[in-house]
DNA sequence: GCCGTTTTCGGCCCGACTGTTTTCAGTCG
């Protein structure tokens, strides 16, 4: 699948760009191809062939061409053309914080600088520093940019993301005394990686300048604050410490109000408001942070809710925000009723001590019924999972004995026995039929050879969804945020094969995996594929992690229906046994 | 380069902060 390459070289195209300075919409328009191509849950090449590439909005007449010769040729053109006019490095240097497409430029055409080392180097040497339009400052500020790109690496996780809001937000509350927090941004629309944490202070603290800036200076002094950025009145920038990473916080202070299109506005995502301000612009409306207006006149601001009702549109939830289709939906009053914490009624994926978790049966299903879960499923590793010490065929028979037992006994939660199968590198599930037919829920899932080429992990796949007792395909990508790449896998292959089958698959809720991602659930739900959230806990705690897949599903467009374990225990039970055929 | 219930040409979102400036450009989101 050449999705993530051909949106790098649209990326790339538009870096070069810039630094050359050429027009600023076309260079808009590359970054909106890379971004819509990537996005794409199909194969590009598929959606070529087929003529539907050429109705994806933002993907005109010039970009198929282009996309057309890369898949006919493997390279383009004009992609190598830009390339062959400025070092090949030098677009890294727009990833430093700090450092744009003009500062590049400088720099290179000044001082001969060419990547990110050479940069340093005349840092050091105050070369950048006597650079027009530098200054000492500014080099310093470059120099803190290249530390923080080379110790953060990139984005963080929604976990990681969501802790250092947390801890703004409980310190913030405590120096704002009544003003509204709330937490914006990527986090707010529960993406899974996290560039940056944004918090807006609204309310009593906001409504002067003179208080705003008290409440920025309390921030960026704060004793979890490692490096500020920017401190001014409204607006207060920090890198901050969190037990796992360093994590960028931008904290805003806005007038009530002003509070409710400020959260849009911070919420974004960037693509989603450019589509609203460019409604509100047609409608002879001026959006902005502080309100939609009518000439002087603010005609909503103080709810976010009021922003798109005044647009002619239906409210979207945060985590739709990301400009694919969900305007034009809330435009025709067709948004989907989303999923919600509340809906899910038991969690099918957990791990016991029997097999690499740390608590036993009986210790996750009180904390389980605790949280309110109707039900829980017992799914431990196979035998071929060694490494996860899995169960042994005699061992799983024991187990479900055991787990059979306490049912029994415990009230108010139903206890399932379940397995998460190893699907082997030939297809064939770790366990034969007659020991499957005795358990209630069967997870599938490939452990092993994951690097394996696309045509061997598919198979791979689809032939475990084949087998009658597999209820579920587990983190179909088996990717780990920021650590493992997902498979090779043809997902819109697997999507068709499980709707076929009528195979479930899951949407792994740990915040390292979010697996499906949203795209793929969308793609699912449109196949009419059930979809199963599970946390993969290893402990009481892990069950708290059902909230980010719950997101991440509802990023995906689906809505309580789409979603098998809203249902009761029986419901999901009957269901199972259509597949089995009984 | 893309797009069109006001357009097939002429637009294309908007404001804060910083640093280096004597009134603004660059960067960011």
């Amino acid at each position: 699948m050449k999705n993530a390459l051909l949106s790098g070289l649209f990326d790339q195209m538009a870096d070069v760009m810039e630094i050359l300075g050429e027009d600023r919409f076309r260079i808009n328009s590359y970054r909106k191809v890379a971004r819509v191509i990537g996005d794409i849950p199909t194969d590009v090449e598929d959606l070529l062939a087929s003529g539907e590439l050429a109705q994806i909005p933002g993907v005109g007449k010039s970009s198929l061409a282009k996309i057309e010769e890369f898949i006919k040729t493997g390279a383009t053109k004009a992609h190598q053309e830009l390339l062959s006019r400025i070092p090949p490095e030098l677009p890294t240097l727009l990833a430093i914080p700090g450092v744009g497409p003009k500062g590049v430029k400088a720099v290179y055409e000044q001082l001969k600088v060419t990547n990110i080392a050479e940069l340093k180097d005349a840092i050091e040497n105050g070369s950048v520093a006597e650079l027009p339009g530098f200054g000492e400052k500014k080099a310093s500020a470059i120099a803190r940019g290249i530390a923080f790109l080379e110790q953060l690496s990139g984005r963080i996780r929604l976990d990681q993301a969501l802790e250092a809001a947390e801890t703004v937000r409980g310190f913030l509350r405590e120096v704002s005394g009544l003003a509204r927090i709330q937490t914006a941004g990527s986090v707010r629309r529960r993406a899974e990686t996290i560039g940056d944490v944004d918090i807006l202070v609204g309310g009593k603290g906001g409504d002067s300048e003179e208080a705003g800036g008290r409440i920025i200076q309390a921030f960026t002094t704060a004793d979890f604050v490692r490096d500020v950025l920017a401190a001014g009145p409204t607006k207060g920038s920090a890198i901050i410490q969190t037990q796992s990473v360093p994590v960028h916080v931008d904290v805003r202070v806005v007038p009530e109000r002003s509070f409710g299109a400020a959260a849009q506005y911070f919420t974004g995502s960037k693509d989603h408001n450019v589509r609203l301000r460019e409604i509100a612009v047609k409608a002879k409306l001026k959006l902005n942070e502080y309100g939609l207006f009518k000439g002087e006149k603010m005609i909503a601001g103080p709810q976010e809710e009021e922003i798109y009702h005044k647009l002619g549109l239906d409210y979207v939830e945060p985590v739709l925000r990301e400009d694919r289709g969900e305007i034009k939906a809330a435009k025709n009053r067709a948004l989907p009723d989303l999923i919600q914490l509340g809906d899910v009624r038991g969690d099918l994926h957990m791990h016991t001590n029997a097999s690499d978790g740390a608590s036993d049966v009986a210790e996750l299903a009180r904390a389980a019924k605790d949280m309110g879960h109707e039900y829980i499923c017992i799914t431990d590793h196979s035998k071929s999972s060694a490494i996860a010490n899995g169960l042994s065929a005699k061992k799983l028979a024991q187990q479900i004995e055991q787990i059979r037992a306490i049912n029994e006994k415990l009230n108010g939660i139903t206890i399932l026995a379940g397995s998460e199968v190893d699907i082997l590198a030939n297809g064939a599930l770790d366990f034969d039929d007659e020991l499957l037919a005795e358990l209630d829920f069967v997870i599938a899932s490939i452990h092993s050879g994951m690097g394996s080429p696309r045509e061997k992990v598919t198979t791979r796949t689809l032939k475990a969804m084949d087998n009658p007792y597999v209820s579920c395909i587990a983190h179909p990508t088996g990717r780990l945020i920021g650590q493992r790449e997902a498979m090779d896998i043809d997902m819109a292959a697997v999507i068709e094969h499980a709707a076929r089958t009528h195979t479930a698959l899951e949407v792994n809720a740990n915040p390292w995996r979010l697996d499906l991602k949203d795209v793929h659930c969308k793609m699912a739900i449109e196949a009419g594929v059930g979809l199963f959230i599970g946390t993969d806990a290893h402990s009481p705690a892990g069950l708290g992690l059902m909230g980010f897949g719950v997101a991440t599903a509802a990023r995906g467009w689906a809505a309580k229906a789409d979603v098998l374990n809203t249902l009761s225990a029986a419901k999901i039970i009957s269901r199972l046994r259509h597949k089995r055929g009984k």
